[in-house]
DNA sequence: CTTGACCTTAGAGTTAACTCTAAGCGTTAT
DNA sequence: ATAACGCTTAGAGTTAACTCTAAGGTCAAG
């Protein structure tokens, strides 16, 4: 059984984060010592894991939740359940990774404007391109 | 000159949003009614319009405030200044998309691990994947 | 003269995922 | 037995960029 540092160091999430992922329902210590400290059994520890590989998957902590229930009743629950939130978060990720490209677009053209060197800004395009709104970003409807 | 409401129908900012952008110095209006109600000029709009187009860019708003000083004082300021800015924005857009590339690819694979099918998720390939730790993802250092 | 749309302010609330603090016990090594 | 570190809790703070509320004053139309 470990005590929250020694899972901490293993797992490397903080003793904080794992507190609060606690208090959030996501984990839990299925025991407390005589002082109140926690103790973590090996089923504990195959959780809290799971919840950081979910997490560094990308999925947010109330996805991770979802995903928690289902893990813990794989027998009423479906691969079409897993397989659409896992579907909704990629959609969500290509939506986030169009907008930045988009971005991206826009400073690449607004470097390229620009030559960047030493003399004053009087002239410089970027601030120019600004002005005029004349940046060719689409707005984004997410 | 306009009023608040105005300015907000005309460049796509709600009132709300205008005066919290005042209030953190981005933008002002130059005059007030009687009654204390905002005037907007025609240079205050153009600066407002500067901002949106700045946002909409990609810039941040503590960015933005870097640009607009530059944009009100020209002389003293360099072309390298703005490209300096605008190639930190591009970097910084850069890795997160990096970022979210790996947690696409993630996804992916967990989807095309799975079928997806309406049976029980006793099997399920991507609760599995994750109760191993055996997500491909790389850390991101930023 | 009243209704309704518009304006003002200070300040609180929102979101996500932490991150930290204070005050106070527990444990261990010397 | 005392220093030093670990653990506990409730609750506040952080970040960015809004977003909203309450309580009230202004203005034009009918």
């Amino acid at each position: 059984m470990m005590r929250i540092s020694q899972l901490s160091a293993h797992c490397g999430l903080s003793a904080h984060t794992l507190r609060f992922y606690e208090k959030n329902g996501l984990i839990e210590s299925s025991e407390r010592s005589a002082a109140g400290y926690r103790r973590y059994s090996e089923a504990d520890i195959r959780r809290v894991e799971f919840v950081k590989t979910a997490r560094d998957a990308g999925f947010s902590l109330d996805e991770i939740a979802q995903l928690l229930s289902i893990r813990l009743d794989r027998d009423h629950h479906t691969c079409e359940e897993v397989t659409s939130i896992t579907r909704h978060k990629l959609e969500s990720i290509n939506d986030k990774i169009a907008q930045l490209e988009e971005i991206r677009q826009s400073l690449q053209l607004l470097l390229k404007s620009c030559d960047g060197g030493m003399d004053s800004a009087v002239h410089c395009s970027i601030i120019e391109a600004l002005d005029a709104g004349k940046v060719p970003v689409e707005e984004a409807t997410a």
